[in-house]
DNA sequence: GTCTATAGTTCGATAGAC
DNA sequence: GTCTATCGAACTATAGAC
């Protein structure tokens, strides 16, 4: 049911090799910089079809976003709810929970990190009103979760900065899930961004610090003086 | 000397205002959302006079883009230098010197926050070649320092972990830098991403204590097992 | 559902006058 | 240094056959 990039199947619809032929693409060159005859090709369909589909581009646009977004969802909160349910889950755990799905279902596997990830930072970047739209609808809800279970495992946290956390978290990780040889570069070759295992353990670890560290201070938004 | 878009002279040689007008708009746009046309309208100038000025959309581009990048890391380097002189730095004012520069050089006063950080987002997401090349040609070198001065605050940080802590840092922060409304949606009016002073003492609270986590656990690169 | 063909617009870049 | 005018290419979207 879930069309997931690194399991698709050889022979998927031809709607779906669509929505599939436009993530790569609008990941890689993003929304002005891919055009729909692009999109077409990769898809290996003519360029009609996409608009018999999607009607325009910003329709094709939404309706990959949409299937990928709701996908992720999905298994972020169905692990939040399974870990809450147990009993008070770990910053640690929580933190994994948001981090690890990204991964998984926006995996490619031929370049090895997730294409979605530069899909949500480029849309987030912009300030393009209907892109911002679309970044809200699909994740404020999910976003409000994840905030009220970091105040649960971390009672000290206001909910200012439980939601400054979240932001600094999702931005820490995001930013880092599609390899590009950086970490490499800058470490004369110690590490290797290349290995999305390890980059987020210790992006769990940065972010679960993170907050703690919050928590342990005065909340600027409410303490008047030297900010 | 260094063209602030806060204290921008009335009258600046058009020039100069061809490369403010691309820097609102590529900003706000993305480099393949934005044509040559608007620029020009913005900067109040014909549009061959662009090309007369920098010859094509990439060289304006990246004019446009190391004008602003060079001024905000000499004012980086400077500070950091200044600190080095005067002893060990802590963690604190590493990253605020780090973030802070960003702010004051980006900041746009009609929107409150820093139009360059979306523009490095927006580049830092692409996976064009000639962009990502303009990043590490900008900042790989002040990067290098940066991560060299983590360590000397953190011992305990190994090159792998310091240059990991580093790009989380970027990332965190430089998500949060244009104002969007976002975390006073998330919070219900708790906190708002409209005060950029008490969103950079937060970044540095959680990025100073993120590198201290980092710090206190054996290194995944090279303690094999469970990642 | 899928195609070919094309209408109508906008783009980056250049030529050439001043 | 700055302008007007325009070329040729690429774009989104649609019309209409099958």
């Amino acid at each position: 049911m879930t069309t997931n990039l690194a399991t698709a199947r050889a022979k998927a619809t031809s709607k779906e090799e669509i929505l599939d032929a436009a993530e790569r693409l609008f990941a890689k060159s993003g929304f002005d910089g891919t055009s729909m005859r692009e999109i077409a090709q990769e898809a290996g369909v003519a360029q009609a079809l996409l608009h018999y589909h999607f009607k325009t581009k910003e329709g094709l646009f939404e309706a990959m976003f949409s299937r990928r977004s709701g996908a992720i969802n999905r298994i972020r909160l169905a692990r939040l709810d399974a870990m809450i349910a147990r009993g008070t889950p770990t910053l640690e755990e929580i933190v994994d929970s948001l981090l690890r799905p990204t991964i998984e279902a926006g995996h490619d596997p031929s370049r090895g990190g997730s294409t979605f990830a530069s899909l949500i930072l480029v849309m987030g970047a912009s300030n393009l009103d209907w892109q911002k739209g679309l970044i809200s609808a699909s994740y404020d809800a999910m976003a409000k979760r994840y905030i009220a279970a970091l105040r649960l495992a971390l009672p000290e946290l206001t909910p200012a900065n439980a939601t400054w956390g979240y932001l600094f978290i999702i931005g820490a990780a995001l930013t880092q899930m599609s390899p590009t040889g950086r970490a490499d570069r800058l470490s004369d070759g110690e590490t290797t961004d290349s290995n999305t295992e390890t980059m987020l353990s210790r992006a769990v670890a940065f972010a679960a610090a993170g907050m703690r560290g919050l928590a342990a201070r005065p909340d600027p938004d409410t303490t008047p003086g030297r900010a």
